[in-house]
DNA sequence: TGTACATCAGTGAACGCGCGTTCACTGATGTAC
DNA sequence: TGTACATCAGTGAACGCGCGTTCACTGATGTAC
């Protein structure tokens, strides 16, 4: 109950951190259906069925696998965020993307654990949730921080040619605004949503080999990418000093 | 060598089809890690080292799923956009989106094979890559035929505020222009990459369930954010008649 | 058309391997008095 | 401060299972003369 551990306590805080780091390594070669158990307890020279002080079952290492990386991922994007002056939209957009790009480059496989197919027969509980949502949400504030500060132009104005808004889509978008910013224009928010889900194609697409022969060095590709998708928002330039 | 096939070769195409046709029923239970030989040729009512008559190892089994995926995908697309007057090309690329979205749906397990992560252990062949290319092809193919037609207004010009494009870019999309219409614009090439990102990264995001619980029925949001990628790309209104 | 030989499909046993999980146990660490 | 008991970490054997691949074989189908 004190802050001060006892050794029990610490020997298994330290253990439970080392059989996630050595799982984590082992995702590498094997990938998450692949994970084993009994592969991890070897490598770190204890029986197999020790592993279960700390982990009631196999499916639970995972889940934790899942949380840990989708709370590096948000921690390691908010950081970047940080480092940018918060009224410079689109360095914080560039900061955003690009955490997230670097982020999953030297973590490949802990992206491909969460961003990857699912793992057939392993649904991942509710609460993983709760950390995935770290980097739609910093998205969805920088967008409110914008829309705040005027710095959308003209703001959210739908393109010219494209359709009305449909009304599923509105009341999605509702939901959604009313976890931040309850006045954000539902089409704002869908431009958001294609953010996202741009943001991560590529980057799937990057590292899971779609890009091999045509983009692949993608790294002139992503910034170009970024820069449109501030224009795309109608972002408006960084105050200059 | 006649087109008249003896029974043997009857047979064997017959049973060729077969083991695919269960493979791919249990890649659904298992997803491509888990595929088992043993399962497949029990399923089948075979002993399983009958199936090294067809396919020399579990490898070259998830290689042929694989070409064939990206086939029925390929096939499913070009057949979706040749159903649209070639000049429409606001209806072109919705249809081409559309088909992709489509397929997917209907073929998780499938669709996850070929984008999903890659499975640790196995490097698809060069030749897997020819059938890949058919969906971005198309994507090319509307794009090259908009510009020569002057539908893209103001044709590939880069918005407002966006940076100069990277030289790296230029010679990237060089190369891919080369392969379709040497003279069409890298911003444009550019963009249509970002299309292909995009689409892919919502269609795999509303598989892998990373829309859960926001924009879930995910057909209102694919088509709006569809009909602004037609607006990204300056994509003119279709004849009306 | 008939026969002799070559090709091929499928069998069944075996090799060598790894897996998740359970369980009764020993010995160390922690706690209450 | 010392002792008695409770908690916990780690062991080692076992259960029951599935896997990919090889190999010598039998019997059917195809081919050349």
């Amino acid at each position: 109950m004190t802050a001060i551990k006892t050794a029990r306590e610490r020997a298994r805080a330290e253990l439970t951190w080392e059989i996630k780091q050595e799982a984590r390594r082992q995702l590498a070669a094997t990938g998450a259906s692949g994970l084993s158990l009994r592969a991890v307890a070897r490598e770190l020279g204890m029986v197999s069925s020790a592993l279960y002080r700390y982990f009631p079952s196999r499916d639970e290492l995972l889940t934790a696998l899942i949380v840990d990386a989708y709370a590096a991922l948000g921690e390691h994007v908010e950081a970047a965020e940080r480092a940018v002056p918060p009224t410079h939209f689109r360095s914080r957009l560039r900061a955003v993307c690009r955490a997230v790009r670097d982020w999953a480059v030297q973590h490949p496989h802990e992206y491909a654990l969460v961003y990857g197919s699912p793992v057939p027969g392993y649904d991942a509980p509710e609460h993983t949730v709760e950390q995935g949502g770290r980097v739609p949400f910093a998205l969805l504030g920088l967008l409110r921080d914008a829309w705040i500060a005027d710095a959308l132009d003209p703001a959210a104005a739908p393109a010219p040619t494209s359709a009305v808004f449909p009304a599923v889509l509105a009341e999605q978008t509702a939901v959604i605004a009313a976890a931040v910013e309850p006045d954000l224009p539902g089409p704002l928010i869908a431009r958001g949503a294609m953010m996202w889900t741009q943001l991560f194609g590529m980057v799937s697409f990057e590292l899971f080999g779609q890009l091999r022969n045509s983009l692949d060095p993608a790294d002139a590709f992503f910034d170009y990418a970024v820069g449109q998708l501030a224009d795309f928002l109608r972002l408006a330039a960084d105050p200059v000093f």
